[in-house]
RNA sequence: GCGCCAGUAGCUCAACUGGAUAGAGCAACGCCCUUCUAAGGCGUAGGUCAGAGGUUCGAAUCCUCUCUGGCGUACCA
């Protein structure tokens, strides 16, 4: 249940009967906002509904705030209400209330914190999409990670999702990636051929050139032009790298409903046809042969060219035409991460989508800032074309796939993120993830010692009275807004706060857990506080799986 | 030049998107294991929220300007 929901409603309620009473005016008034107060004496959630009020209504917010307490205050799940000072409303929730959260979390085991939505939206989320010129690197990474968790995020509170990868295999870079590869595998031939500057020189190619020359030496026999041979190692190049890139994402539990080519795109006609439909739309003019996108017209820096003077479409057509079909796959709501280097190409994209006559809000585009990558102190340059990166494989292999995925999520993605490899290998305690997952095993010691001592756990029979202390309660609390923070954290698509919500969740948990021994020979007591455990590790587990991270039983 | 992101404790970052006395984790120091996992707990110390104005009941958060760092500013993808 979405408590923060309820309250709002309560408040809303009481709002409206007081305006049939009289005491308010019947005035358009702002949104209610529900908040958590800092202090615990502030109550369990407060508003500053008076405060915001008080101009439109004309009252002081204290008035204001005594009017509301009466109509708030019947509610059964309210023990009190308080106004204090400025004009707050200070909410307190029954403890009868309180009480009745673990059976809830019990019941809906590994569906707790889910909830269902009126209108759910039917998503379309891409991420990662890196060139198939190459393995894919630790950037793609932090997008990986970031795009798999708010998948699982919006998923958990009422929208269908489904992930999508565009593979950009089209294009000037593709025929330089078979150019090179077929450079290395006339090198493997004994051949000595000019290798040419701006092709890929990554150690990888060469394991390329090693794939073809095993697999498909007849084939590239058989092979005269030029063109048809660099065609050929084109294809069998980013078929390697895409089925390289599907590996590791595998690994990093991340599954794909589609993988997406341009080719395709461009192919089945659907680039020219956006161009058609651009045109009709009256955006397009021409000039010098080029036929160009008035972007300006949406806030775009300067107009784009989408078709180049020879006659081929550029890229941003393509791209546009890909969005479009998105559209036309049946999604009401596209959502894309990019890296930061992309940044500049949002206006002229969702400009084109607007133009095509899809809501501008349809359409989002998150920025994944970059990943600093630190190694014994000093920062390590990524370049793909100078063949120096660390790969998201290396990364995996390094610190593990649970590390690296909640290192990549507990931040904002708009913060710089500074990836110290060294720090993140260390399983100590210095390592957030560690600390967790602790909790998480911690709790599943103690069901295998009281099943040791034969004690028999019944998870419906929970005696609140007998282990109310404020530990035990902040606890409880922390258990109850857990739907609330998903929710809340989806609608801002901002996954951090569920790695922040478990860190604090956790830590709860340990202060709990030191203060109180869980098995002792009063039963009832016993059985009680393991109902709190057994809550917890409910939570912490579907928290973590939202994350991608495993919670482990033992440590 | 213009645009985007960032600037908060020694370091890495939060702060419920305008709320009450700005919080965690590392690192430092001092305590706590004959008892369910010490990968844990408790405590101490640490701040001109880059700077200056403004907006209002109320600003780290919003608006303007300045400074610093990163990225971008293609008929590349």
């Amino acid at each position: 249940m979405l408590i923060k929901e309820t309250v709002k409603n309560i408040i809303s309620e009481s709002v409206a009967a007081a305006q049939k009473d009289g005491k308010i005016p019947e005035l358009p008034l702002p949104e209610i906002k529900i908040e958590y107060p800092r202090e615990d004496k502030f109550g369990d959630y407060s508003t500053p509904f008076a405060l915001e009020t008080a101009k439109i209504i004309k009252k002081s917010p204290f008035d204001t705030g005594n009017l509301l307490k009466e109509y708030i205050e019947i509610n059964p799940i309210i023990e009190s209400v308080e106004v204090v000072k400025p004009g707050f409303i200070n909410i307190f929730i029954s403890k009868v209330f309180l009480s009745e959260i673990t059976a809830d979390i019990i019941e809906n085991g590994d569906n707790y914190g889910q909830s269902s939505r009126l209108e759910p939206e039917n998503i379309n989320l891409e991420f990662v999409s890196a060139n198939p010129t190459g393995p894919l690197n630790v950037v793609s990474a932090r997008a990986a990670a970031l795009g798999d968790s708010i998948a699982n995020l919006l998923e958990t509170s009422g929208h269908k999702v489904d992930r999508e990868f565009y593979i950009n295999d089209f294009g000037n870079q593709v025929r330089l990636l078979g150019l090179s590869a077929w450079i290395r595998y006339r090198e493997l031939k004994g051949e000595n051929p000019p290798f040419p500057e701006d092709g890929y020189h990554g150690e990888y190619i060469k394991d390329i050139a090693e794939h073809i020359k095993n697999n498909f030496s007849a084939q590239v026999e058989m092979l005269s032009d030029e063109d048809s041979i660099i065609d050929f190692f084109s294809r069998k190049a980013i078929e390697y790298n895409v089925n390289g890139q599907k590996e590791v994402m595998k690994k990093f539990n991340i599954q794909y409903k589609t993988w997406y080519n341009e080719r395709n795109l461009h192919e089945s006609g659907k680039v020219e046809k956006t161009y058609e439909q651009l045109l009709q739309k009256s955006v397009i003019y021409e000039e010098e042969g080029k036929k160009i996108f008035r972007s300006t017209d949406y806030n775009d820096d300067k107009d784009r060219v989408i078709i180049r003077d020879d006659g081929r479409p550029t890229y941003l057509l393509a791209d546009i035409a890909y969005h479009v079909d998105k559209y036309e796959r049946g999604y009401n709501r596209v959502i894309d991460i990019w890296g930061p280097d992309h940044h500049g190409y949002i206006a002229r994209l969702s400009g084109a989508i607007e133009a095509l006559g899809h809501k501008k809000k349809s359409f989002t585009v998150l920025i994944a800032q970059q990943v600093n990558l630190i190694m014994g102190g000093e920062l390590v340059k990524m370049s793909k074309r100078l063949g120096n990166f660390s790969t998201m494989q290396e990364l995996i292999d390094e610190i593990g796939v649970d590390a690296a995925r909640f290192f990549f999520v507990m931040r904002s993605m708009d913060s710089h993120l500074d990836f110290d490899i060294e720090l993140a290998k260390r399983a100590s305690s210095e390592n957030p993830v560690f600390y967790l997952q602790y909790a998480h095993a911690r709790i599943c010691s103690i069901f295998r010692e009281a099943a040791e001592r034969k004690i028999h756990f019944k998870k419906s029979e929970f005696n609140h009275s007998l282990i109310d202390d404020s530990i035990v309660n902040g606890l409880l609390k922390l258990l109850s807004i857990f739907p609330d923070e998903i929710r809340d954290s989806a609608d801002q698509l901002e996954v951090h706060h569920i790695a922040s919500y478990l860190l604090r969740l956790a830590q709860t948990f340990h202060k709990f857990y030191a203060e109180h021994r869980i098995l002792s020979d009063d039963a009832e007591r016993t059985n009680s506080l393991l109902v709190v455990c057994f809550c917890v590790k409910i939570v912490i587990k579907n928290g973590l799986k939202i994350l991608g991270v495993n919670a482990p039983e033992k440590m």
